[in-house]
DNA sequence: TCTGCCTAAATTGTAGCCAATATTTTATAC
DNA sequence: GTATAAAATATTGGCTACAATTTAGGCAGA
């Protein structure tokens, strides 16, 4: 699927905010007819991932700060709530999950793959949504996420995701203990923190090309 | 745009949920090609107002009694806030646009347009949230709304929509007090209110044909 | 040298065609 | 008469070719 093949790349910023995606090009990267991309481009612009401009093409989207300050504000509203959820649906085997995911996200970041690491922080936000069973929260959850993925790349403060982990350990202690008030609060916190770490002031441009970015 | 009539129609309960979308028909009906009427199928599949199976079609959406609660659930969390901030960012300017909406929908509930009564009483949310211009709330909300319709085409209880004036009015007490915190609180009973105004355990089956619906 | 326009190349927008899949009809057997 | 199976029909899926629009380059004039 080209969808999840662009996804891909933009969650693990093998592609860079602004980036043109020629529909030739994607069709001969991925082997398929314009069609095909054309129907993938157009979902992700309705994901906000890519904006097409008319007789001009499809690019990677490049979030403003109001935007960048928008989405953590809206996953600041709806995580913690979605928590709250999953802590009271929580199972031994969601929990597993969970802790299983971690570990990925631990490796990755050992090994020193930034967007393996980051992807998977995505990841598990999403997974808790999963585990809440509100599939419209989820439905608003992933593309926040997946938004988040470019506001990071453009807006993103230190280069460390260690607070990251900090966090998610914290939250997997409130859903242990079904605790759906504590899991909110971590939630709500740590999405406040992930709002402060980024740097609206400034942005990090690194224009890649799009061959050299998609070696699948 | 081929998109925008098909909308027009469900947010007017002109066609109804299950009705299929064959592409030739549709295409015929707008003077369009295929290829149209497919991007604009996909771009309202992504809306979830028409689901598309794989071989079989497009066909207007009939959400699930759990979709519907999660619908009104969703719109629950982030309309309050909305109406809040758009109380601190009101203008006179846009309250008397408010107001020359509520006047709208007033009119057509007397002229017994039901359908479009229905419709503007969406354009009034939607209307709150530019206000508040949170574009990443907005379009949350504007996706919300859309499902709404269907949402009350197969489940709403009561044939009237007064409950509707009289909320949008108190609405509009808070907004000129600049008051968020009212704002807030009226809202948020609203939509307990229309969230309580559906009857999930049996549903109003009322399919048509398009081409009868479609008197555009 | 810079500005403005005009032409040409490249890229997207749309339409129509053939292939693949689902649905309906019809024929046959029980 | 009913049920099953096979063929015919209709509808969607994807590709290619053509039209429309934008962008880039070059040329002329100031």
């Amino acid at each position: 699927m080209v969808v999840a093949g662009l996804q891909r790349a933009i969650f693990e910023h093998k592609i860079a905010p602004g980036t043109k995606l020629s529909e030739d090009e994607v069709g001969e990267i991925f082997g398929v007819s314009r069609t095909i991309v054309r129907s993938a481009l157009q979902a992700l612009a309705h994901s906000q991932l890519v904006s097409i401009e008319k007789n001009r093409g499809a690019f990677i989207a490049s979030p403003t700060p109001k935007e960048a300050h928008e989405v953590f504000e809206a996953r600041g509203l709806i995580e913690p709530r979605v928590a709250a959820m999953a802590a009271k649906r929580m199972t031994d085997q969601m929990l597993e999950i969970l802790a299983s995911h971690i570990e990925d996200e631990h490796a990755a970041t050992a090994s020193g793959d930034k967007g393996r690491a980051l992807s998977l922080s995505g990841g598990y936000h999403l997974k808790i949504a999963e585990i809440a069973g509100h599939e419209v929260f989820t439905d608003f959850i992933r593309a926040l996420i997946s938004r988040s993925s470019l506001i990071i790349a453009l807006y993103w403060r230190r280069a460390d995701t260690t607070c990251e982990s900090h966090s998610h350990h914290a939250l997997m202690k409130a859903f242990e203990h079904r605790d759906p008030a504590a899991a909110e609060e971590i939630m709500r916190s740590h999405i406040v923190d992930l709002h402060s770490g980024l740097n609206l002031s400034d942005v990090n441009r690194s224009p890649l090309s799009l061959a050299d970015a998609l070696k699948l």
